[in-house]
This record gives C-alpha cells, sequence and structure tokens, in this order.
DNA sequence: CAATCATTTCGACATAATTCGAAATAACAC
DNA sequence: GTGTTATTTCGAATTATGTCGAAATGATTG
C-alpha cells in the first residue's frame, strides 16, 4: 500500500478527511481504533467489534488511510490498523477556524483572533 | 426554517455534521463564513465570493444548518449566514477522541487520557 | 507443497449526493 | 396593485458512495 506523507492542509485534503469522517460505519471504526489505542486492531477485530464485514471494512479503512487517520501495517498475517488521529482532528479544525474574522470588522467574543 | 435545539452529539449527529464539512464547496463556504466573522453574509454575496450558484448554494447551507455549523435569519430581503463552528467543532474533536486508549493497556504518549 | 487463515480485489447492484436551470415564493419600493 | 431583487423549490441528469459475496492474493504452519 502507498503511504502518504502527510502533505499540507489544503482544501481538497481537508474536504476529503472531513468526508472520511462523515459516515457512520467509518466513524465508528475509528472511534474503536482510537478506543483501543496506539496497539491498534487487526482488521478481523475491528470486523468482530462493529459488525462491518470484511471487503466493506477494507473499503472502508482505506479510505480513512488514505484520508491520513489510521495506519496499516502487516503483522504477521493481520493487518493492523490504528488511529493517528490526535494531530490530524487538531489541524483539521485549525484548518476551518485559523482566519476565523480574517474579513470582519466586529470580531466574535469566541473568535480565536480576538 | 426549523431551527435545531443542539443535541447532544450522538454517532449519527456526528456522522452527518463531519459530512457536512466533507465536500469542498461546503468546506470553502463554511471558510467563507467563519472568515466573515459573526456579522455573516447573504446567500448571495456567499455566491459571489465562493462561484457557487443559488441553488446550489441554498442546498449547501441547509446542509451547513442543519448540521449546527451555520445560522440563518432573514434580514430584510436577504438570508444572512453566519458561522458558529467554533463550540461546534470542538465538540466534534471530542466525540472522536474522548475515549482515548479507554481500551488499551499502553496508552499513547499524546493521548489525553494519559 | 498443501492446507488454512486474513485480507483484498472484483463485479454488481442499490442508494444517495451533486449540480443545474427554470419556475415559484417572499420581501420590499413605488 | 406592478416591478425588482433575493432566495427556494422542483425536476432531472449525472456522478459518487455503500454494500455484499465470491473469487483471488498473501502469509503461516505442518
Amino acid at each position: 500500500m502507498k503511504m502518504e506523507s502527510p502533505l499540507p492542509l489544503d482544501l481538497t485534503r481537508a474536504a476529503s478527511a472531513f468526508a472520511a469522517l462523515g459516515s457512520e460505519q467509518r466513524l465508528a471504526v475509528l472511534r474503536t481504533l482510537v478506543r483501543a489505542g496506539p496497539d491498534g486492531l487487526s482488521i478481523g477485530d475491528l470486523g468482530g467489534r462493529t459488525g462491518v464485514t470484511g471487503s466493506t471494512l477494507t473499503h472502508h479503512v482505506k479510505i480513512l488511510a488514505t484520508a491520513g487517520l489510521v495506519t496499516q501495517a502487516r503483522h504477521g498475517r493481520s493487518i493492523i490498523c490504528a488511529a493517528v488521529a490526535f494531530d490530524e482532528v487538531q489541524d483539521l479544525a485549525n484548518f476551518l477556524l485559523t482566519e476565523c474574522c480574517a474579513d470582519s470588522v466586529s470580531p466574535d467574543k469566541d473568535c480565536p483572533n480576538g
């Protein structure tokens, strides 16, 4: 599998990362991986815990991996998936909010930019 | 327009909020509104700044509003849209990350739960 | 090498999302 | 009222996504 280097977030990449989170099954999968912590889970275990069948899970995990939210590594005959969501989610939040009120004359009281 | 009260985030709501962010056009629209700050922009201005046509914009803004990321209010003959993304994005990040490592024996160094 | 277990690819189908233009609605000015 | 501007609804076409099972690939054990 091709491993993407963590390119800077542009609109296209940010949107597809959000889209990766925008499916109940994928969000459930990712949360299961977040719960599992850095040791991760195999595809099979993930299927067991989420009730998602094999080929569908492969499909969803690939989307999460492309979005940079999950890593995959072969370990024996299993593929171990692990969430790398922490920084990524922070980056996504920043992408959305950093330029807050840049065009405004009356900034929001909650605006991080004053 | 029916105004949704801010229900607690469950999997379904979180996924549809992420999905709302998961389109380039909608993400561009929301960022434009974030830049515009609390005064917001009319649908027409939004269209002007993003290049999205009227009926499509109506469609996208409705999705953002349903996700709780944008408010709409009539002002004269315009509809003023404003981002309310700050808390919402924080909630979404929390939804994803709060139970981090709950199932793990070797928590991540970056894990917010130690 | 044969058997087995884990995952992926493939092909197919159903459902949902995106996008547009034209017509409809809503608010205002006169 | 008529006319003007702003937005929404509608209908339709295109494209994308989600889902599955069966067959194919890869890794390990004996």
